[in-house]
DNA sequence: CCAAAGTAATTAACATGTTTATTAAAACGC
DNA sequence: GCGTTTTAATAAACATGTTAATTACTTTGG
């Protein structure tokens, strides 16, 4: 069976490079993240709050790169952990806001400079100018309108 | 709260600019997907299986990029939907042999056209020179030695 | 004011991601 | 040969991804 003269090989399929190219990145932090007991998606949640103060759920869902229904599940997760806390918007009903507790902060201040450390690392593996070439180049296919 | 001046906006952060590239691409082909009644990872494996042939699971684990528990699961549905066959190996009875039937490779088919032509409206988007550097770098970048 | 449409969050159901443990079969090493 | 180690695949348990449905609340339009 020969190989279909369209079909890219993996490492030139757009999908599958930016999956690996993610799982390159994710490898080390998740070692770090396992240490202290949470998972990745976790701590993007405690890091938009951390950055951006209280706020509600769907401003961190878009944030962190989350689809609401696994936010609903992490948010409870994070209240159980004490990381997080949760009151009503006052002006409207259907609103939370959630805010990051003081053990959550400490839990990612206490982290961020290993956080920082891996990404610099893989920077200057990749060479500073290549490494921010590639995240212009991503935030530039993020930005890209697939029409209909 | 003041932004951390060590904390990458979202935009500037790899990892979740990787995340929010690949929902991009992703998006058009999910929808084709949808219509033809299969996971994004259940066509990667026929695909791996139509461009490859019959092949251990190992191997199609790591080119379609799954870990084997997943595959474990996808494989067992494809076996269900018929799209695959499963026959042992004799000189390695820990091994399989997984196959595409004719309905999988007919499934491939049809839709193939269809996958190409989405990501060719994106590469035509971003322009076909920074589609192939993107390419280039995420390759480089998953090429690195993240020393422990 | 009120019915209809829209929005925020949750729930449900199924599929996959991820780590650890388990089972069966091969390959090793002495 | 035979116990040890390694490998291939699966199983188990928990977390998230994904889509559709639901609930509660707001906004809109007449």
């Amino acid at each position: 069976m020969p190989t279909n003269r369209h079909m890219p090989s993996t490492s030139r399929s757009l999908p599958i490079a930016l999956l690996r190219a993610r799982e390159r990145v994710m490898g080390p932090i998740r070692a770090m993240l396992s240490d202290v007991g949470i998972t990745e998606q976790q701590w993007r949640v405690l890091r938009v709050l951390h950055e951006g103060g209280a706020q509600e759920p769907t401003l961190i869902a878009d944030r962190a790169c989350l689809l609401l229904p696994s936010l609903t599940r992490i948010l409870q997760k994070l209240t159980d952990k004490g990381l997080i806390a949760r009151a009503q918007d006052r002006l409207d009903r259907r609103k939370q806001v959630i805010s990051i507790t003081e053990a959550g902060a400490a839990l990612i201040e206490d982290n961020l400079a290993t956080s920082i450390e891996i990404m610099d690392r893989i920077k200057s593996e990749m060479g500073a100018e290549r490494y921010e070439a590639l995240l212009d180049l991503l935030n530039e296919l993020d930005a890209t309108q697939v029409e209909s």
